[in-house]
RNA sequence: GGAGAGGUACCCAAGCGGCCAAAGGGGGCAGACUGUAAAUCUGUUGGUUAUACCUUCGAAGGUUCGAAUCCUUCUCUCUCCA
């Protein structure tokens, strides 16, 4: 069963429009996903994440099930009625946590052992276990456990990380399609690294599964730009355009742009609500870093135009303070800010691409971003 | 009026003869943040013609090769007693 389609493909481009249909309704790609790690986008209620027109957002498996663990995620039905989210809900696998929790944990074939960073109690991860657990967790999206590797690795542990990865694969999709009470989707990520050769193995093994949908995986791990977009490229061109494909773990605008260029549908990340913590707000004119003295008497908007409560009901002055005071109002007001911001930077991406100018689109964009004022 | 404690950089505060331009906080300023161990972390915070020199630890004077540190006087603050 297929659960997306095609709408429109950008003729500048590889970009494209498409619907995604999920067990909580259907998506609109290209999507930028919140991430809400541990059962919360953090700093925002899902109602107003809502609000602002998400309906697709992400959850951990790693943060949820070990804390609040799986017997409170089955006494409550899930994830979305336990948070009280009605829309999509996406897991991690808890491949990257594994993978940036590095030092705890030891991969073998049967899965991977760790540590959890809470209290060092001892778990292990196997492909069938990850499945089980997004299931009780109810998710939409499911993703397979993978092995997660920084850049620099030897070719040889690229390549066993690859295999390991693809032999995990198989087996969760095995038991994803034996498995009883089930009902998300499962998508498979392609891995290899920062070898060609291994990326692009990757993607056709990854294409001949039936996976309804494909994620690339180990992309901004620590890597350049310039070697981010490389091989976001590279790996881009063998993953089969017929199923939903996602970027994970991007981005900031210019990374979006550069997913969404090469066809890519779905991208998540924390820097827009992480940011925002941090008080650092987006805007079309860059990067706004709020604890700056400059906007102390700033009567303005953060943005004109905006639609969040920030910049309809306050002043930067106003944020700047709540920022430089720790004030809690101040981080939940710049993430629905920057959330809304990704939201509508996606309406314009969405829009021109429907006409046909996702290049032009992308280069005027990209310049009033990146010009010094 | 008497007794005691104390005045250190933007603020609080350590130091109590040389390793002190002076610990540590806070505040300020700057930077980072990309499948969230993050409402976090890092750097910086007297001046300059800058691996050195100059000014600075309430004020003035003194002891010493050398003083934020010891002595004298003055001054201000706080606490207790009258």
């Amino acid at each position: 069963m297929t659960i997306f389609k095609t709408t429109h493909q950008d003729t500048t481009s590889n970009a494209r429009l498409g619907l995604l249909s999920l067990g909580h309704g259907v998506v609109q790609t290209p999507v930028f996903m919140p991430v809400g790690t541990a059962g919360t986008v953090k700093g925002i209620h899902h109602e107003d994440v809502a609000r602002i027109g998400y309906n697709l957002i992400l959850g951990n498996t790693y943060h949820l099930y070990l804390r609040p663990g799986l017997e409170v995620l089955q006494h409550y039905g899930g994830l979305h009625n336990f948070s009280a989210w009605d829309h999509n809900l996406l897991t991690d696998s808890g491949g990257f946590q594994v993978f940036s929790l590095s030092g705890l944990r030891k991969i073998e074939e049967k899965g991977v052992a760790f540590q959890s960073h809470i209290d060092g109690s001892r778990h292990l991860f196997t492909p069938e276990s990850v499945v089980d657990t997004q299931a009780i967790i109810g998710s939409d999206i499911a993703m397979c456990l993978d092995v997660c590797t920084p850049p620099e690795i030897s070719y040889k542990a690229a390549k066993e990380a690859m295999e390991l990865t693809h032999r995990w694969a198989r087996r969760a999709l095995t038991h994803r399609n034996n498995h009883e009470t089930m009902k998300g989707n499962l998508f498979g990520i392609v891995q290899g690294n920062f070898y060609e050769d291994l990326r692009k193995e990757s993607a056709e093994f990854f294409n001949e599964l039936d996976f309804p949908g494909l994620a690339i995986g180990g992309l901004s791990v620590g890597e350049t730009k310039e070697e981010f977009i490389h091989f976001l490229a590279h790996t881009a061109q063998y993953v089969t355009k017929e199923k939903p494909r996602y970027v994970m773990g991007i981005g900031s605008p210019d990374y979006i742009l550069e997913a969404v260029e090469q066809g890519i549908d779905m991208f998540d990340c924390v820097l827009a609500t992480r940011m925002a913590r941090n008080g650092a707000l987006f805007s079309d004119d860059g990067i706004l870093v709020m604890k700056k003295a400059q906007f102390k008497f700033d009567d303005g908007p953060i943005e004109e135009g905006c639609t969040c409560r920030a910049c309809t009901q306050y002043s930067r002055g106003y944020v700047h303070h709540l920022i430089k005071a720790k004030e809690m109002l101040g981080g939940m007001l710049a993430t629905e800010h920057n959330l809304t911001y990704f939201y509508r930077l996606m309406e314009k991406i969405r829009f021109a691409i429907a006409n046909n100018e996702f290049a032009s689109f992308k280069r005027a964009y990209l310049e009033r971003f990146y010009r010094t004022k």
